[in-house]
DNA sequence: GCGTTACGAGTCTGACCCGTATCGTATTTC
DNA sequence: GAAATACGATACGGGTCAGACTCGTAACGC
């Protein structure tokens, strides 16, 4: 964003802020409209929210800016694992997985994936917002570890991203439509925990 | 592509099968440098493969008709299972997973996430690459269940995804740039066999 | 009230692109 | 050699968009 944080009270008509909203809402309706990353023109944006273009170009620079703030806004708030069942936490944790408090969220995120690789910057992003997910799951694993729930051989980060891939790539990708996706949180911990291997 | 099986022989002069490759091969080349699919032009194809644009609407529609063909040239051949270990098979199939011959695929792959959910036509093919190595997959488990080296009870829906997305978030997100992608595929399968619940 | 800044709306220039058409030329069959 | 079809190149009208700009108006401090 542009705003500094002191404000030396500057002359003049002071910004709106119900502009501000407007923007950033109208930014997350269209993508989540179905519009892709690129298509999204300022103009657009503009329209769909009463705003004149200049508006929005008096706040960001173009538009990666103003999509950097909207998407901040989509971080939904971190699950909290009882700390009771490990077992319980995993299965909460993996369930809130690209669960989002913004149900526009689950529109966007897919968009997200090609983004990603191509600048570092919002490959940092996209880090920065996972990463404390990420280490929520590894705290209820090493407290699995420590409590003699779980091996103390295993890996922790292989054992996360056993964790987290199937859920991500069902509801990021739609990876098999005829799983239930509703189930598979449990369904996985469940797996994971026990192991496939007949004995 | 519009070529139909019969050839009735036709007067004039043949399509040149060098520009059919030059096309193909410029609009692969294009999006592995990071252009985004709806970002590429018939233009700079035509540009890049050194080519009239007529002669790419002589033989696709348009650019979703020439990105359907292009992106079939990706389809990496199917990994074969060589049927002896389960483990080993799993683990084959599971290094596969993302892995295509052509190496620009990496860099296109990620691409197709958004493009995925948004038409009916493209998810389709999505499933319809997947959907022969999921097969084989499936085939693996099934023949560990009645081997007995894979639990009886367990889902084997949810086991494939248990496999494949650790990989997939990997390979195709960059989940978490410190995995070893290298060993991971035999990490992955060994979770899932054993388990990580102490006993 | 005055200077300052923001506002929504609109205009303008310069890109870029689509899809079609038209060049002159090349390559094939009959 | 004539008809047919392809080729690369380029021009065309129609479209969208970025950004910078201009209006007349609105909100703020002094």
């Amino acid at each position: 964003m542009t705003s500094t944080a002191d404000a030396p009270r500057s002359p003049g008509r002071p910004r709106s802020i119900r502009a501000d909203e407007a923007i950033i809402e109208a930014t997350l309706d269209l993508l989540a409209e179905g519009s892709t990353i690129e298509a999204l023109s300022i103009e657009a944006i503009a329209t769909r929210a009463g705003v004149g273009k200049a508006t929005i170009y008096r706040r960001w620079a173009g538009k990666d800016a103003l999509l950097l703030d909207a998407l901040r806004r989509l971080k939904g708030v971190l699950a909290q694992p009882a700390g009771h069942s490990v077992r319980d936490d995993l299965v909460l944790l993996v369930g809130a997985i690209g669960k989002n408090v913004d149900p526009r969220a689950a529109k966007i995120m897919p968009c997200l994936a090609p983004a990603v690789n191509r600048s570092a910057d919002q490959f940092q992003l996209y880090q920065n917002i996972i990463s404390p997910r990420r280490q929520l799951m590894r705290e209820v694993l090493r407290r699995g570890i420590d409590e003699g729930v779980l091996r103390a051989d295993i890996d922790v980060e292989v054992t996360m991203a056993l964790l987290t891939g199937p859920m991500l790539i069902q509801r990021v990708l739609q990876w098999n439509p005829d799983l239930d996706e509703q189930a598979l949180p449990e369904r996985v911990v469940d797996a994971v925990l026990e192991g496939i291997r007949a004995r």
